[in-house]
RNA sequence: GGGCCGUUAGCUCAGUCGGUAGAGCAGUUCGCUUUUAACGAAUUGGUCCUGCGUUCGAGUCGCAGACGGCCCA
């Protein structure tokens, strides 16, 4: 926006207010130190009576923005909100310089100001600081959404986050909870003696996922990148370098659609354990949701889609083919016939149904009928290998492959598998996805060759998983939309 | 990509059958020394998302578009 002439009239109320205060070199100022946060000093003072208070008589320095004033004639109270909280000021004219408390009413709501004096409890039993001094730290030139309802509009919220998170107290509070989830995601593996590692972003062979990727371009080397859809090929290959155990916390990028489940950069993370296999990993995430729910929520026991989820007890674990022909009540064989597979697929609309193999109907079958009724934490296992081209064949079924997902509240949550460290079978999988590539999949990977070279060398028999951050963080605070854990979804430019 | 819904004061929202644009909060002015969504009184403030059309007259009806939300693909 353009600043205009006629600019509006709330806005030159308060930049006459700053202009004063610049007369009299009092705009801006970054001398003013507090020594208190709001929630601290209700902790301490949390027992506290009158009388106590009044006999240690505290000297508190706080800082923060107006949020409620209720302003009489030589006397107010005002709501101050740092960042653990709001504390209440009582400003009164007796206790100030001359002059001080007619320029404190000019004060508004949203002005970011610095109080000193001593805590004391009203007759209503708040806590209260008892200001001997006052200072304007920064004034707001725009005033704030409305004080009992906060900023509301959907779209605004995620513009202007800011001022969600300076309203919306629930915003804040998801954003908090998505931190203190990474962070103890962090311990868990930090305790387990996995290294955290940081691998490209920008790939020039798309691999890891099936996905359409962004494109960007290198000048200096004048050529395309992808802004990488997985880190996978490049986890994998540290475990064939001899870090055993590596994890990585990050952003991937997919060029897909906005919705309340996808946004085109999201957070990741993936990990990888050499001499583990699948169900390894499957034992190891049961301890991890453990760890994350009882240390960030105090509880193993979260609600999920109306029902009570235990993460302390063992998830239920099922094979896809099992999951499908319960749904569909029929015996688990005639998943295996292919005129079956087709009648249901076709009842169910599935598309291009008949380019399709066996294994992905299955799959898609599996998506259609199943997936939503995932409520509990549940491990699918037994996937069709061709939808899954960078796991390890299962000993026991060559159509299989030794992977896993998780389900939780009807989400996909995590993606594991054994890794497929055969070279030559790996090679053969690359040339597959090369042929559906041209065949006109534009999701499918292409040929790294590098990646082949370096399994040559042997990696080591190991398993790894994935892990959506934004789709966790949602399932843990009950957010709808993917948008509400994101500080700055994607939205188009106004304009 | 398709369907439905939304866009009115800084914010939250009303606006009937097409006939001068409304409230609450915020702001301004006055009063008020323990209030707490402070209170009482007065008062300022509008690109009704944009464009085109219908009409004597459009916030309201029609068409097109922008942005957003939800659902579906």
């Amino acid at each position: 926006m353009t600043e205009n002439l006629s600019e509006n009239e709330l806005l030159q109320q308060r930049r006459s207010k700053l202009e004063e205060l610049r007369k009299q070199g009092k705009a801006y100022p970054n001398s003013f130190r507090r020594d208190s946060l709001s929630q601290d000093l209700k902790t301490l003072c949390f027992k506290m009576t009158k009388e106590e208070l009044e006999e240690k008589a505290i000297e508190v320095s706080v800082a923060g923005r107006i949020m409620l004033q209720r302003i009489m004639g030589k006397a107010s109270f005002i709501t101050l909100q740092d960042m653990k909280g709001q504390i209440q000021a009582y400003v009164r004219s007796n206790d100030l310089p001359e002059g001080e408390y007619d320029e404190f009413k000019t004060w508004d709501l949203g002005d970011i100001v610095g109080i000193k004096g001593t805590l004391f409890l009203t007759k209503t039993g708040e806590l209260t600081v008892n200001a001997s001094s006052i200072e304007m730290l920064t004034k707001s030139l725009k005033p704030l959404p409305e004080k009992h309802s906060g900023l509301v509009d959907t779209e605004q919220r995620y513009r202007k986050r800011y001022l969600d998170l300076i309203t919306n107290q629930d915003s804040l509070e998801v954003f908090q909870k998505r931190s203190q989830i990474i962070s103890s995601v962090r311990d868990f593996f930090i305790n387990h003696e996995y290294l955290e590692v940081e691998t490209p972003m920008m790939h020039s062979i798309l691999g890891g996922a099936s996905a359409k990727p962004f494109t960007t371009h290198h000048n200096a080397l004048d050529m395309d990148l992808y802004l990488r859809i997985a880190p996978e090929l490049y986890l994998k290959r540290l475990v064939v370098g001899g870090m055993e155990k590596v994890f990585e916390i990050n952003r991937n990028f997919r060029n897909e659609g906005l919705s309340t489940k996808h946004n085109p950069e999201f957070t990741m993370l993936e990990y990888y354990t050499a001499y583990a296999d699948f169900n390894d990993q499957m034992n190891f995430i049961e301890g991890l949701f453990k760890h994350i729910t009882e240390q960030v929520f105090g509880t193993s026991k979260l609600e999920q889609e109306g029902i009570e989820c235990d993460f302390s007890k063992p998830f239920t674990r099922i094979r896809l083919k099992d999951s499908v022909a319960q749904k569909l009540s029929v015996d688990i064989s005639v998943l295996d016939n292919r005129d079956f597979l087709m009648e249901i697929g076709e009842k169910y609309k599935i598309e291009n149904l008949a380019n399709l193999s066996d294994g992905k109907i299955l799959f898609e079958l599996f998506e259609e009928l199943v997936e939503d009724n995932l409520i509990n934490p549940t491990f699918i296992t037994g996937y069709p290998k061709d939808v899954s081209p960078l796991s390890r064949s299962s000993d026991d079924n060559d159509s299989e492959v030794d992977r896993f997902e998780l389900f939780i509240g009807g989400k996909e949550i995590a993606n594991g598998f054994s890794e497929l460290n055969d070279p030559e079978d790996q090679a053969e999988r690359f040339r597959d996805q090369v042929a559906q590539k041209s065949a006109g999949d534009e999701e499918a990977m292409e040929f790294d060759s590098d990646y082949v070279e370096a399994l040559e060398y042997g990696l080591p028999p190991c398993a790894g998983v994935g892990i959506g951050i934004d789709r966790l963080v949602m399932l843990l605070t009950g957010a709808k939309s993917i948008r509400d854990v994101l500080l700055f979804p994607q939205m188009k430019p106004k304009n």
